[in-house]
DNA sequence: GCCAGAAAACCGTCTGGACGGTACAGTAAC
DNA sequence: GTTACTGTACCGTCCAGACGGTTTTCTGGC
């Protein structure tokens, strides 16, 4: 029941929100291995004891940065969806890639450190991609080939970002995924 | 005795390759923070003793990983291109990346825990990144749009590969990238 | 072909420190 | 009185690295 509460009378959420946050700043920081209960806890401006009153383990903490971060990017790409036409899907999946916000960075790092504590609970990242590539690819009546290059495309990119490797400048970025959106275009009306 | 054929004087090579190898099976199966000095050695056979005389610090190891797995791919993507006409290096990146092999897997493997671990000692790897990038799409005279979706696709793949996001199929795979041969064949032979 | 002796390769144990987690007493705001 | 913490003390575990010792392999002199 999540609308019996949609005024915070408690700090509860947002204290647990900070130290989400916290974990993954430190994460990028110093990398997982510095992604310590002391370490959150400082980064938010807590006490260790003030963060196991919140995650009673570390593990609820990174399980928590896990769902959240997953959790919110799905609904923002279901959100982006306009109407249900062709390439509605491929089109959002592109539009999410554009404007890496800190939702999508909270994301790379949450998926990045589940998989080096505990590669098993990767388990539902995995079945959420899944799950787009098979909207993107089935649902969306698209050529098989140009939805799975937007989906690879896009991924690329949050892994570029994530690992800051050379990453495209802005530009650059820009063009290629017009580049993609303009493909869509061509491929979702037929002339 | 000749019969004892070109045994290499030293085992050494040989077991910094299995400790390397065994380094990057623990961190596949365990996660980093699997990766402890005890469990690389188990992995490979050896007591913690014997990996310590290799590798004076786990640091040595883990930085061993990169160098190694770094050094392979550019060598081998080096040796995938063919003369120097336009596309020749794009068309090297995507074939790397058709058949994922052992040293793919690897390389990947090692950013990841070189990222997870301490992730400053990523420069060289965004270094070589960059020089990828450069050669892609300033000397390989293609079409930069065309010369960044291809990179971003093919390192998408990567992605994918690493964290098991819900891999395409064989023959996906194959299709996405004879799209992307394709497109450098049209756009590098202009009529 | 044999045999020291040196170097290389490796083993197993120990230690100091860090980390996760617990317990609990106290405080301050609502 | 409940919620939301702080701070300290403590425990068990795990790990990196140091160390001393042992086995294996190579090398050169005879």
């Amino acid at each position: 029941m999540q609308h019996t509460n949609v005024y915070p009378r408690q700090k509860r959420e947002q204290t647990r929100r900070r130290l989400v946050d916290a974990a993954v700043a430190v994460v990028r920081s110093q990398g997982v291995q510095g992604l310590t209960l002391q370490s959150v806890a400082a980064e938010a401006g807590l006490s260790k004891g003030g963060l196991l009153y919140h995650f009673s383990s570390k593990e609820e903490l990174v399980t928590a940065l896990l769902h959240d971060a997953m959790d919110r990017v799905d609904k923002d790409l279901k959100q982006l969806v306009n109407g249900g036409e062709r390439g509605a899907f491929a089109r959002a999946y592109v539009e999410y890639v554009r404007a890496p916000d800190a939702y999508w960075e909270e994301s790379a790092t949450s998926v990045f450190a589940a998989a080096a504590l505990e590669p098993g609970r990767l388990e539902q990242v995995q079945q959420l991609f899944g799950e787009w590539q098979t909207r993107l690819i089935e649902d969306d009546e698209l050529d098989p080939r140009l939805a799975l290059l937007i989906r690879i495309a896009c991924d690329g990119l949050w892994l570029i970002d994530l690992f800051g490797l050379a990453p495209p400048s802005d530009e650059q970025r820009a063009e290629v995924l017009d580049f993609l959106i303009q493909s869509i275009e061509l491929s979702a009306t037929p002339d």
